[in-house]
DNA sequence: GTCCTTGCAAAGCGTTTGCACAGAA
DNA sequence: TTCTGTGCAAACGCTTTGCAAGGAC
């Protein structure tokens, strides 16, 4: 199993104390956190961290493809380290999102008449915890 | 085939001239045009036309289950007429958003723990023209 | 020294809100 | 009158940009 830190250093992104945290943080939880939730965080184990820093690495882990952006409500932006393909639910009820992983990839459900690069999918709905509480 | 008026009315949604113009413009196309460029368009034939107008008109469109917001990329949303289960491809080259269909739908493929409403997928990579180009 | 990284402050941009006016019922 | 719809202007919130300071090498 490879340290968070190797991961970096494998993708030649050199792992300073910021870079490492986030990235850390995002592998560490299945959230789906927004840039600001990341930053309000992580901000007592760094206190001189800023959001800029934090846009800054999502940037750098994105263009690395360490980590994908989740667009599933509105036009708030989400980050995950979860880079399989997979999709994501997000409960209309309590708002948690979740990943969602299919029996065979979407992949082989397309004309392939286009390069793929990435392939997201996104469901809203009910989830069963808020179900059974009605 | 009904007529566009007919479609909201049979929907509860008066058909105001900004309303009409709106969605007719959005059932015309297939480009999926954001907030500002539905105002853009529409402004010389509606010369009092406000975005607020806009952004009013497609909410309650999207709440009436007529339009859907298509996230895609970075935090731009779009708007879509194109109601049925559907996703949509996105060219890094020449931003081309265009629909996909598959198949068989991809409700078969998850598992039904919870209630969906709505199910959409994004697909980002290379489109056909522009990989000819090439 | 140079290059890379960080972080404050300000700007930018899409969207929402407050509010007033106009028109229909 | 009351209710609905529109539209200007301002506010808001997330993200990006400009730029200067700090740190690694």
């Amino acid at each position: 199993m490879k340290t968070n830190q190797e991961i970096l250093v494998q993708n030649g992104v050199s792992p300073s104390i910021q870079r490492l945290k986030i990235f850390s943080y995002l592998k560490a939880t299945k959230s789906h956190p927004t840039a600001y939730t990341i930053f309000n965080d992580l901000k007592d184990e760094i206190p001189s961290l800023s959001k800029t820093t934090v846009y800054n690495v999502l940037k750098l882990l994105i263009a690395k493809r360490l980590v994908q952006e989740v667009r599933i409500e509105g036009n708030e932006l989400r980050y995950d380290a979860e880079v399989r393909e997979h999709g994501h639910f997000k409960c209309d009820v309590c708002g948690e999102v979740s990943d969602v992983f299919l029996n065979q990839p979407l992949n082989l459900l397309l004309n392939h008449s286009y390069e793929v690069k990435e392939i997201q999918f996104n469901i809203t709905g009910v989830c069963k915890s808020c179900l059974t509480k009605k």
